[in-house]
RNA sequence: GCGCUUGUGGCGGAAUUGGCAGACGCGCCAGACUUAGGAUCUGGUGUCCCCGACGUGCAGGUUCAAGUCCUGUCAAGCGCACCA
């Protein structure tokens, strides 16, 4: 048979369209299964082919899933909301929503030429009103149950994309949009209380089958540590000082305090501070720094020290000084700590920069060198003096402070909570209403959606507010409850809002009346198997947990976790062995694979280049490689006669069938394919097979290369498409041969292979072994100490 | 600094979990068919002092047997980053 891919792939492209034979059905009562990928975003580059690769894994375990007989949900969506194409739209005078469905009706060409098994029925766009109705919804919900507060606290600021960013937003200290430097603001901000949740987020971590790396990123991300609270009273006031530690065996070691630059005591005792002055120039100071300027200054300590106020360390009664510096955070604790210079490493620099004495109370280190953390026998300690480590000193102290009533044990986390509002154009609406009188007040539900006007300036203000406060008519308004004018807050919602649910819209995305039917969610809840990228699991992947434990929480879903199942890809890099991007050239377009080699080759090959989660650099002699391997797969056609089994290949195809079947539900498709490879090269070398075998080939090569797969498959005679034909079964019998090919080593050494009958026994083998003429020279005057067997694997025996 | 991951031919990568290292593909070499070949087919291809020895970043160890387990070390990548 002629590959003529082009026309090949269109024709069968066109079939399963027509045919519906991707869409999942309302038959709640098959077997299900739900395969998801995050959506992408609809950006003008258009799609590369790490997209692809993105897609590519759930695809053919989807496509398998179809053939064995589930109702297969594999949907598809774009993620629209967003800078890029705000920033794009101020550029070029072009709405929002133009570029956004230009970019959509783009991808989903491309997506549809690569022959992906999406259920196009089933698209959502979060920017549609009968989508983002159903995110705010979620938010009102949130808000009527506490769930959303207002503060004013410091912030990251993106001063380019003149945003708040989330804490999520800014990893590293940089934009997640536009890379750059990340300022801290102070800002009156939405905030979503996810801590309130990272418990629930950490536990639920328990029960699911994410990769060990995913679940561990996200527990470092949530960042939970047990401790202690304690209360310094502040010398001559009825006030104290409250801290957070994870050593509070050492706080008889404590020799000055520290407290964040923004810490509200200062402002408190403004009167009695004689140096408030250079309290507020070192906090000036503090806030021109970057994230970045922060973290290259971390031995270098700074601050300031606070005269005419004194702490009273509560372990020892002794009067001790207290500093501001900004290696103590206000977000982190309670803004304060306890310095003990001699056992924690940036005590220890912050006193040799400004003099302390550092004493030991912990013995095991040298701290004349460094501060030393480890485990010790305690001196200088009173009554913890002798104990040997922090576990039982820890202990002894809590109780201690206990009794004393001035601290107690306590529980703190990395995570913060989300910083919601953007003040941008392009983004949900946030429903609320400010008045004068009743305060924040939610948009009835019924008004949902709050319509996005049109607008026609997008660029946000340059005191930072959103572009929405300049439309009079969207602002000015009514109060819900009282009925008096009120203004509607401008801001919208981040990018991460529209995704953090969208995986239930798919259950039922036309429902007008809930945001998912019960029957569907209850039927296709929890999503299998999520596959996505790395770099979302400490975003989306978080944000997304949460929203859906909240939604449990208030009874609206029936399952507590959303993914039973979390995978990652790895990155397909350029030829160059770089990460692919525009500035350096070596991006590769889809559309220029399928053009040349067509969708099978650009399939298979993206599968075929390496291990699934690792990173491999894109080459295009191997693209080819892949190529000649479906030129051989359609040369079966002129090979191929009669039916039943040939003698030659009977075992050769069960063993196919077994490590094809199995390699893909580990997602080692590289191997699956090489299988395929291996046995289309015993086909060749045979020199002939028969249609029913070719039928199997086929079926087994359809999740990678279907185009192809159906071609066949219709030359072969069969009226229904490849697609839903049966998964082909093996037989473990048929796999075995009867006889097995052993290594033989003499004292560990290989020195031949030997063929004898399978499941030979131990003894059985070492005396055919034995009996061989070429061991005779090895045995010649030797003996033998030991001979190991293992059956059908190895021969040792061992002389002396 | 802390955490995680990975080091195997010229290249991408296999190796049933302690049992013949290098499957499969690329590249390369030789040959065949061709006016021609970025086409196709056949054979070969870890290294070397090539009847033998050496080989999975490096150095040790355990074992009859180590890419796989243990100890140390080096390198690269990713993530977090003054988290008290």
């Amino acid at each position: 048979m002629k590959y003529d891919f082009s026309a090949i792939e269109k024709k069968w492209q066109d079939k399963w369209d027509a045919d519906g034979v991707f869409n999942a059905t309302e038959d709640y009562s098959k077997p299900k299964f739900y395969g998801l990928v995050e959506f992408p975003y609809p950006s003008g580059a258009g799609m590369h082919v790490g997209h692809i690769k993105a897609y590519s894994g759930l695809e053919v375990i989807s496509r398998k899933r179809r053939m064995q007989g589930y109702n297969v949900l594999f949907p598809i969506g774009f993620d629209a909301y967003g800078l890029p194409t705000e920033n794009y739209a101020i550029k070029t005078g072009i709405h929002p929503r133009q570029v956004t469905d230009n970019n959509i009706a783009k991808f989903t060409s491309q997506l549809k030429r690569v022959g992906f098994s999406f259920d196009w029925n089933r698209v959502v766009d979060t920017t549609e009103e009968d989508y983002y109705k159903w995110t705010q919804w979620i938010f009102r919900k949130m808000f009527d149950e506490g769930l959303v507060f207002r503060a004013t606290t410091l912030v990251n600021y993106c001063p380019s994309c003149k945003v708040v960013l989330s804490n999520e937003d800014s990893q590293g200290g940089k934009c997640d949009i536009c890379h750059s430097d990340i300022i801290q603001k102070s800002k009156d901000v939405w905030y979503l209380r996810i801590t309130e949740y990272a418990d629930k987020l950490l536990q639920g971590l328990d029960k699911v089958d994410y990769l060990p790396n995913i679940k561990l990123q996200q527990e470092n991300w949530i960042g939970r540590s047990e401790g202690a609270f304690a209360n310094f009273a502040i010398a001559g006031t009825d006030d104290s000082l409250r801290i957070y530690t994870t050593r509070c065996d050492t706080m008889f070691g404590v020799t000055f305090m520290v407290i964040a630059p923004e810490h509200p005591i200062i402002e408190k005792y403004r009167d009695r501070i004689t140096n408030f002055d250079a309290l507020e120039a070192y906090k000036t100071e503090c806030a021109k720094k970057t994230e970045f300027e922060r973290t290259q200054l971390v031995k270098d300590k700074t601050g300031v020290r606070i005269e005419g106020l004194a702490a009273i360390n509560p372990a020892n009664g002794k009067e001790i000084p207290i500093y501001i510096s900004d290696y103590v955070m206000m977000g982190y604790g309670t803004g304060a700590i306890m310095a003990v210079p001699a056992h924690d490493e940036r005590d220890f620099d912050f006193a040799k920069k400004f003099g302390f004495d550092i004493i030991e109370f912990i013995k095991g280190g040298d701290i004349s060198k460094e501060a030393y953390t480890g485990d010790g026998e305690m001196v200088n300690y009173d009554f913890l003096n002798g104990i040997k480590t922090k576990k039982e000193a820890i202990e002894k102290m809590l109780a201690y402070l206990g009794e004393k009533c001035v601290g107690e044990k306590g529980i703190q986390y990395k995570m913060k909570d989300w910083a919601f509002n953007r003040q941008r154009y392009w983004g949900e609406p946030i429903p609320i209403v400010h008045c004068d009188h009743c305060g924040m007040v939610g948009v009835p539900y019924e008004e949902l959606p709050l319509r996005l006007p049109n607008v026609e300036n997008f660029a946000p203000g340059e005191g930072g507010e959103s572009p929405l406060a300049k439309i009079d008519s969207f602002v000015n308004c009514t109060c819900p409850k009282c009925g008096k004018p009120a203004k509607r807050e401008t801001d919208t919602m981040p990018q991460w809002a529209g995704s953090s649910w969208y995986f239930l819209r798919y259950c039922d995305p036309h429902n007008a009346d809930a945001f998912a039917s019960k029957e569907a969610l209850n039927y296709w809840l929890p999503v299998d198997w999520y596959n996505g990228g790395m770099e979302h699991v400490t975003r989306h992947l978080i944000y997304s947990r949460f929203w859906h434990r909240f939604l449990y929480d208030i009874g609206e879903v029936p399952v507590d976790e959303p993914y039973a199942k979390r995978t990652a890809q790895g990155l397909i890099l350029g030829p160059d062995g770089d990460k692919m991007s525009k500035s350096k050239g070596n991006v590769v377009d889809p559309n220029d694979v399928v053009d040349k080699f067509g969708a099978d080759v650009l399939r298979v090959y993206i599968l075929f280049m390496g291990d699934y989660a690792s990173a491999a650099p894109w080459n295009e002699d191997s693209v080819r490689g892949c190529k000649r391997f479906l030129d051989r797969v359609a040369g079966l056609c002129d090979m191929a006669s009669g039916n039943g089994v040939t003698a030659k290949l009977e075992s050769a195809f069960h063993k196919t069938i077994k490590k094809v079947s199995l390699d893909i539900e580990d997602m080692k498709f590289n191997t699956a394919i090489a299988t395929l490879m291996s046995l289309i090269n015993e086909i060749y070398d045979c020199g002939s097979l028969t249609n029913d075998e070719l039928g199997i080939f086929v079926r087994l090569l359809c999740p990678f290369a279907p185009h192809l797969a159906e071609e066949i498959w219709e030359t072969l005679g069969n009226k229904g498409l490849c697609t839903l034909a049966a998964w082909p079964e093996w037989d473990d019998a048929k796999t075995v041969d009867s006889t097995v090919e052993i290594a033989v080593q003499v004292s560990g050494k290989l020195k031949f292979t030997k063929e004898i009958p399978v499941d030979t026994s131990k003894d059985d083998a070492i005396a055919l072994v034995k009996a061989d003429e070429r061991m005779a020279q090895y045995l010649e005057g030797k003996t033998i100490v030991k001979e190991i067997s293992v059956p059908n694997k190895i021969v040792n025996i061992v002389v002396r």
